[in-house]
DNA sequence: TCTATGACGATTC
DNA sequence: CGAATCGCCATAG
């Protein structure tokens, strides 16, 4: 299951993406497994760098950490975008893991 | 066709 | 806790 064409991969994962509310983030492998596609982190990834009008900011590493050195731009950016949310962000990742999107991880 | 490379992850040492 | 490894998938060269 999981398997279908790379669209609809891609479209399942915007979807998931885009169901992350305000104030709560997800791990890429999280997302990959919301989207019935277990294991695929790294296209997570990819799909945020490619498509626009994604919540992509509310995507972090699996045990918190923003996946972007501390010393670029887009690093700044999403921890920027994450504090006006309210989610606390020090020394390179979320504090405050727990507000996870989706519990059961 | 093969290799290297990513906005990753889990395991192992 | 950090570094090394291997697995995963699509792309670029």
């Amino acid at each position: 299951m999981a398997s279908g064409s790379e669209d609809e991969r891609r479209q399942a994962i915007f979807a998931t993406v885009m169901a992350i509310p305000p104030g709560r983030v997800c791990s890429y492998g999280e997302v990959a497994r919301l989207s019935q596609q277990p294991g695929l982190a790294r296209f997570v990834g990819r799909i945020l760098g490619e498509v626009d009008g994604l919540p992509w900011h509310r995507v972090v590493r699996a045990g918190g950490q923003i996946a972007f050195a501390q010393e670029t731009k887009k690093y700044h950016e999403q921890v920027r975008r994450l504090v006006e949310e309210g989610v606390e962000v020090a020394n390179g990742r979320v504090q405050d893991w727990k507000q996870r999107f989706w519990q059961g991880y």
